[in-house]
DNA sequence: GTGAGCAACATAGTTAACCTAGTTGGCTCG
DNA sequence: CGAGCCAACTAGGTTAACTATGTTGCTCAC
């Protein structure tokens, strides 16, 4: 992996697929190469793809399916917000609802764990 | 590393170190233990901390200082709204907890949910 | 006493290897 | 023809080793 500024190279690469992401040459739920590939494609070791696949997927930019492959993630959408005051009730709103609805699907994630989880029925 | 749940031992030192954050435990500027010692601690290898760290690093939650030591962040950058710093700062770490927590649901979630009807070809 | 040099320790980055586990498609055998 | 096995490919996790680089404190010579 060449270096052409200051920055490792899994934060390189990290980079250049997140630009991808948000250019939109790599669409939402398209899968990534895969990290051999995206090896050979940077000129870079298994690991260090493993690293920036790794960032992107803290990020929340991608999901990873084990046997499958790299995604990206479908509804990445940033929130633009402007005033301060406003802001903060409009994301303390977004907050607790995320919570409410985060806990549910935990929750139901949680106790299908028994059954196969083919279809939820619904 | 025990693992006392289905997470991966990198991810569980993340979220325990993230939990002494938020918990206060680790007040801000105050420096984490080595990556040595926190080895030791979580009896676990150098590498696992590393990475555990690593995701703190991307998080934002801490920064870490070649040669000195990692150190709990700052919560001074948001300059926006001087009447409600706070609740932006609490506010900030709630949407990363749960952008977290959202992210691991969603990965489990699209490894059992692979019910896409449109691959024809096989 | 002061400064240079050095040793110890710290994070950071990179690589390589091995293992696990899930998916998929082809192939064989009944 | 169908069921089931199997091989190949996928991501993910773990470990270990090495290098680079920065900080700090100590020692020792002057």
């Amino acid at each position: 992996m060449v270096r052409h500024n200051g920055q490792p190279a899994y934060l390189q690469i990290a980079d250049d697929l997140r630009a991808q992401i948000r250019g939109g040459s790599l669409a939402p739920g398209a899968p990534l190469p895969s990290t051999t590939k995206l090896a050979e494609q940077y000129d870079a070791s298994l690991s260090v793809v493993k690293l920036a696949v790794g960032v992107l997927r803290t990020e929340g930019l991608v999901i990873g399916q084990q046997g499958k492959g790299v995604f990206v993630r479908d509804a990445e959408e940033p929130p633009a917000a402007a005033d301060s005051t406003s802001e903060v009730a409009e994301l303390r709103a977004a907050v607790q609802d995320l919570s409410v609805r985060l806990a549910k699907v935990e929750e139901q994630l949680a106790t299908s764990t028994t059954r196969r989880p083919g279809r939820s029925s619904r």
